[in-house]
DNA sequence: ACTACTTTCCTTTTT
DNA sequence: GGAAAGTAGT
């Protein structure tokens, strides 16, 4: 574990660590505020007010007092609501004073809708509140209490490439074969060993070592865990984990936060694992006798709400159990059923209800709504992905003209990230604005990390993995040889990575040439640390982006991505001149923060291209109107849009492959299908495609087992699968089943993956090419493309749809398939 | 040490 | 079909 001496900048000490109970929290303006009597003023007319327009069930949910409170809330059931009204009632009631209350969610989404509401309800005092995600909630604990414990709280915290990074670099230093025992599946093993609070000692003392990869595994972690207090790093487990082991062996610290967290309220139980679900209990107390004869301090009041229906985390250690037997952990504990659903249809919820009725082991629950029955939901089989994708685009244009619904309004849903594509290619051709949640996001894009990595490395010097993935990057001749000799060095004289680098000159069989290189490097670090300690955040930034050349190499390069790329980091210098603006006291350090726990995508800032007017009236349109969102089921979750589709309703898709052989994946699958159907208001579409390409290769799928769980009455086809009829809109797809060579055919391939438009964060896109028609040009014609910028035509091949046009742009030549290709004549 | 070519996965889901 | 890693050639 972390809480050992060698960690941070002082490697001297040894034995065992301290056990005196420090006093926490002494230092940070909070804590004059903090540990004080329960109560502040009660107001009860206010009170009452907050009572106002809640049904039974949520009123006592919202008034329970005295006694440990789980809430069973059914989606759409005004979860949200009760928790923000609950917190404003404790407050109103002057049953807790606004610093001795702890909201946890698991999302920054989830977090910052929270706290929306609940300023709604009390005003500014929410802003000083504690409602956060559980890593947040971690970090700032950890910092905060660094210095008692005896971390450095300058911490980096890896997401999990850079932890897969340095689990693969172990492995590798132990030999390890990477085909028998993969990284990822050792880092997946070393992750559920935290989420178990496991921790590397305790497993090396119980793994069963005739198991090959127990073996591995033991080996592998203990590398790491040491790896990473060299490296003064946490990942997420560890966030959790380390601040449930510091409250353990720190009892004054765990006596601090009970004394200050009066209240404990927990969203999304259902997805607690088993770390979070220690924590909990640390922070709330545990009623015992204080053997000591210290003062007993009181057990805090806990309030969780969730769903089990809609536990679809168990993959990554969410245990359904710690909601089940809420009541067995918290004896004298309350539970309420929250079960009218304010959202949707009877229609919609009648088919929730039903498929989820399939999971075995569930307690019965029925979502009802005093709202009537609704549209019938839509159901369509297209023949092939395009088709179906077409069908939805089509589809969404009718409401749009006949129901006066605008495309914010309405939401596409897959299983897989990789389902986007098509749809997207649809969606941008007919000219539909729209925007994809999640998926690789703006921070795990290799630019992005790159500069972040410099940034880290400025804060803190002892993080390997950051150094070393910028240590010849851009390209300076520290190749593979000199960084394994100044490894060497390091090891050998127990030195950091860095402290290896400045002393480089030592390390025998290093090039004259490499050496030189070293050097430079090391005078850039300290450069730019000057530059980072002196001047702001952005500041710091930009100086990495011009000092190392990194902007300078991508300016230079002819990569039309990495033209994109220069453009995403220009959006990385404008999320962090906004950070500063919003945080005037926020330093490199609490900005890489913010970064590393803030992955939402939607936070992202867009920057379209085009003048600055166009932008402007493309925004404007864009708020007023909305634009499509897609995203996967999981990003779905806690969501809800008017229209809804799901799209990829295939066996082998949804539920996915690999959940074929587990019942219990399955019905892990089956809650995944409930929290898709349960995201829909008015109208809700069910999908499917009878063929689908992936990995290039047709794929003929059976309807997913889903659909048939929905009671048949509900469902309008309006086109059925192989016996239905056949009438596929307008021969869009050539005979047999070669569709992928007409789709995708030869010239626009490689050239329009996923740049252009900064896709996956949340820009809005579709805004320029309205043609629904293959562009018509010829040789000589002056064009725009949305990523390439203007260019020539110098080439026509082919006709129709299979129209290829050979354009001479800035960045290079290319060849367009023009039925796909953003392109528009300018002159 | 760097580049260009070849091979190998890949597709769950996220803080 | 494509990213990322590994391999061979300069």
């Amino acid at each position: 574990m972390l809480f050992d001496p060698h960690l941070g900048s002082s490697p001297a000490s040894s034995g065992k660590r301290p056990t005196s109970t420090a006093r926490p929290g002494s230092a940070g303006p909070e804590s004059a505020e903090a540990p004080r009597p329960a109560g502040g003023r009660r107001d009860d007319a206010r009170a009452r007010e907050l009572l106002v327009g809640l049904n039974p069930q949520q009123e006592e949910a919202v008034r329970h007092s005295g006694s440990p409170l789980l809430i069973v809330a059914g989606a759409g059931s005004g979860k949200t609501r009760v928790l923000s009204h609950r917190i404003a009632y404790l407050l109103a009631m002057g049953r807790a004073h606004h610093g001795e209350i702890l909201a946890i969610t698991f999302t920054n989404k989830a977090a910052a809708e929270m706290r929306e509401r609940i300023e709604a309800l009390v005003g500014d005092v929410a802003k000083r509140m504690w409602i956060s995600t559980f890593h947040s909630s971690c970090v700032r604990i950890l910092r905060r209490e660094a210095a008692s414990v005896g971390l450095n709280s300058n911490f980096s915290i890896y997401d999990s490439a850079d932890t897969l990074r340095l689990v693969t670099l172990v492995a590798k230093g132990l030999d390890l074969d990477p085909k028998r025992f993969t990284p990822k599946s050792i880092q997946h093993k070393i992750s559920a060993l935290k989420n178990e609070l496991i921790d590397e000692e305790s497993y090396a003392g119980s793994a069963n070592y005739s198991d090959p990869f127990e073996q591995a595994v033991a080996e592998v972690y203990k590398g790491y865990a040491q790896r990473m207090r060299q490296a003064n790093a946490m990942d997420f487990d560890d966030l959790i984990a380390q601040t449930v082991y510091m409250f353990r062996a720190f009892p004054g610290v765990a006596d601090y936060y009970r004394r200050r967290f009066r209240h404990v309220l927990v969203d999304e139980y259902q997805d607690t694992n088993h770390a979070q679900y220690a924590l909990v209990r640390e922070i709330v107390g545990i009623t015992q006798d204080p053997a000591d004869g210290a003062e007993l301090i009181p057990n805090a009041e806990l309030t969780v709400v969730g769903d089990s229906d809609q536990s679809i985390y168990a993959f990554r250690g969410a245990d359904v159990r710690n909601i089940v037997e809420f009541e067995n952990d918290y004896p004298n504990a309350r539970t309420i059923l929250l079960e009218q659903n304010y959202r949707s249809t009877q229609t919609i919820l009648s088919a929730a209800n039903a498929v989820i009725s399939r999971n075995p082991d569930r307690p019965d629950k029925k979502l009802w709504t005093a709202e009537g029955d609704g549209e019938p939901i839509v159901g369509y089989v297209g023949e092939n992905e395009h088709e179906e994708a077409r069908f939805i685009a089509e589809e969404i244009d009718r409401l749009q003209d006949e129901d006066d619904l605008r495309p914010g309004d309405v939401a596409i849903f897959y299983r897989t990230n990789a389902q986007s594509r098509s749809i997207e290619e649809i969606l941008m051709r007919v000219g539909l604005p729209y925007k994809v949640v999640g998926g690789t996001r703006f921070y795990e894009r290799k630019e992005i990390k790159d500069a972040l990595a410099y940034l880290r490395v400025l804060v803190n010097q002892d993080d390997v993995v950051n150094l070393r993935r910028i240590l010849n990057e851009p390209k300076r001749g520290i190749g593979d040889r000199a960084e394994y000799a100044v490894a060497a060095l390091a090891e050998r004289e127990r030195m950091s990575f860095m402290a290896g680098l400045r002393r480089a000159d030592e390390a025998p069989g290093l090039a004259t040439r490499s050496l030189n290189a070293v050097n430079g490097f090391v005078k850039l670090i300290d450069d730019l640390a000057e530059v980072a300690d002196g001047s702001g955040a952005s500041a710091a930034l930009e100086a990495v982006l011009e000092q190392t050349g990194y902007l300078a190499q991508l300016r230079l390069s002819s990569d039309p991505q990495d033209e994109s790329r220069v453009e995403n980091l220009a959006e990385l210098v404008a999320v962090v001149r906004e950070y500063e603006q919003d945080n005037p006291d926020g330093t490199l350090g609490d900005f890489l923060e913010q970064v590393s726990l803030v992955a939402d995508a939607d936070q992202i800032p867009s920057a379209p291209e085009g003048s600055a007017a166009e932008v402007e009236q493309a925004v404007a349109e864009a708020k007023r109107l909305g634009v499509v969102t897609l995203m996967t089921l999981h990003t779905a979750k806690g969501l809800e849009f008017p229209v809804v589709f799901l799209t990829g309703m295939e066996q082998g898709i949804f539920p996915h492959q690999r959940s074929a052989t587990d019942p219990k994946e399955l019905a892990e699958e089956r809650r995944l299908a409930y929290v898709g159907l349960t995201r829909a208001r008015k109208r809700l579409y069910i999908t499917r495609s009878e063929v689908r390409s992936m990995w290039g290769q047709s794929q003929y799928n059976p309807a997913s087992q889903f659909v048939g769980e929905v009671p048949s009455e509900l469902i309008t086809w309006k086109r059925e699968g192989a016996s239905g009829p056949m009438w596929a809109g307008g021969g869009a797809i050539g005979g047999g089943n070669k569709f992928s060579g007409s789709y995708w055919g030869a010239g626009a391939g490689g050239d329009d993956s996923g740049r252009g438009l900064p896709t996956r964060s949340a820009t809005v896109v579709g805004r320029v090419q309205p043609q629904k028609e293959v562009l018509s040009v010829a040789v000589g014609d002056k064009v725009n493309h949305t990523s390439f910028g203007n260019g020539t035509i110098l080439a026509v091949e082919g006709a129709g749809d299979k129209t290829v046009a050979k354009v001479s742009f800035d960045v290079g030549e290319k060849r367009l398939l023009l039925r796909y290709a953003p392109l528009t004549k300018t002159g």
